[in-house]
DNA sequence: TCTATAATCAAATCTAGATTTGATTACTTT
DNA sequence: AAAGTAATCAAATCTAGATTTGATTATAGA
């Protein structure tokens, strides 16, 4: 009773989004491989021929939401544009990332814990975690140095920003009073005038 | 073969910090009954005598985390210091909750998800949770009301500020470059920057 | 057309782990 | 000290769900 030809095949890709909707729905553990196969018409064991196991399926997804994001970011970054300019830009991308593949994103964020015992994923993970916090804090120490930005204490501004932007994945919601773009132009003022360098000037280039 | 008389008694809030330990540790779903009794040296099926089940716990475990930052950040809410410094202290409230029950804090932020099924549950976590943010939302806008604040949008600056404290459990360690207090003061200056009113000052009661 | 391979499925395995059960013993009360 | 209650334990249940297995069939290539 086998079926289903070439036309029906499931492109991995569609796997992954789809197992990025149910954990997002479900969470990883709440969540069964029967479930991420009904996405797409298969069944359970079917999966088996695509991927070799369920955690192999997370960090796939995983994996295709830190590609996406640290894509996006270190052209920004790679850029020429003023700091200012950059931070604008980096919290458009981050946000985009979040809002358009809002599954992916929140798995990135909730779910790399499920893989905490396999040392080695959590490493990798990790790694490329801070791969991208990187790009960020040389952003920022740039404005920093140049005088642009006010002396913040960088590792801690860019784990703030982190937070506040991937937060956005927690409460975002299609159709609410806001676009994407609107809310991350907003949370983009709000650390650039953390940034702004003091009125009562003392130090640093002024304006 | 039973044992342990009084002194060896379990007290509940003793079970909800091991839970709150083991769940830091190893998420909801990836610690078993077992992890949990070990750790208060007792056994699997001797936990049903203090709590009917493991959701039991969890909703234990996340009621305990509300409690206490709520309590502490209505007390600085209520009270009628300037809200910038309103602002100061909530950081510091918020993020020492954090800091000082990482375990409890981390459940409250990462593992209320695993509650999603249960919609009674569900809800009463939200409702909880919006009513702290609601707190945090009346100091904000008392101050922009005030003219003390620069006019940001409430609803996205307290998300903001949200995701940036919550954000604190995920990467905050144990004897790390900076003190609680140190993070704490930061975090609170870069949104106080953020809040300040623009320079070119028009509107508003000047400082 | 014949054959190998890829993609599926239904049904069987297997296991971890939550929850139950039935003692057992310590503490408290009378 | 007898009786009742609370707190434990070890061992048994039970079930969900990941993974395997053994067919089955469509499509591609020879």
């Amino acid at each position: 009773m086998a079926r289903k030809p070439a036309e029906q095949t499931v492109h991995p890709d569609a796997i992954i989004q789809a197992a990025a909707a149910v954990f997002h729905r479900q969470g990883y553990h709440g969540a069964t491989m029967a479930d991420i196969a009904a996405e797409v018409h298969l069944t359970a064991g079917s999966l088996y021929h695509h991927f070799p196991s369920k955690q192999d399926i997370l960090i796939a997804v995983l994996d295709a939401g830190l590609d996406q994001i640290t894509r996006d970011v270190r052209a920004v970054a790679a850029g020429r544009a003023d700091p200012a300019a950059k931070v604008r830009q980096i919290v458009r991308a981050h946000i985009r990332s979040v809002i358009d593949n809002a599954s992916i994103a929140a798995a990135v964020i909730f779910e790399s814990r499920a893989l905490l015992d396999d040392p080695g994923v959590r490493d990798r993970v990790a790694a490329r975690r801070d791969q991208l916090e990187a790009l960020y804090r040389g952003v920022i120490e740039a404005g920093v140095a140049a005088g642009d930005f006010a002396p913040v204490d960088v590792g801690i501004f860019v784990k703030t920003l982190f937070g506040a932007l991937n937060w956005v994945s927690v409460w975002y919601r299609e159709g609410g009073r806001l676009t994407g773009e609107q809310i991350a132009d907003e949370i983009a003022g709000t650390f650039l005038r953390a940034l702004r360098p003091d009125s009562e000037g003392r130090g640093g280039t002024p304006l």
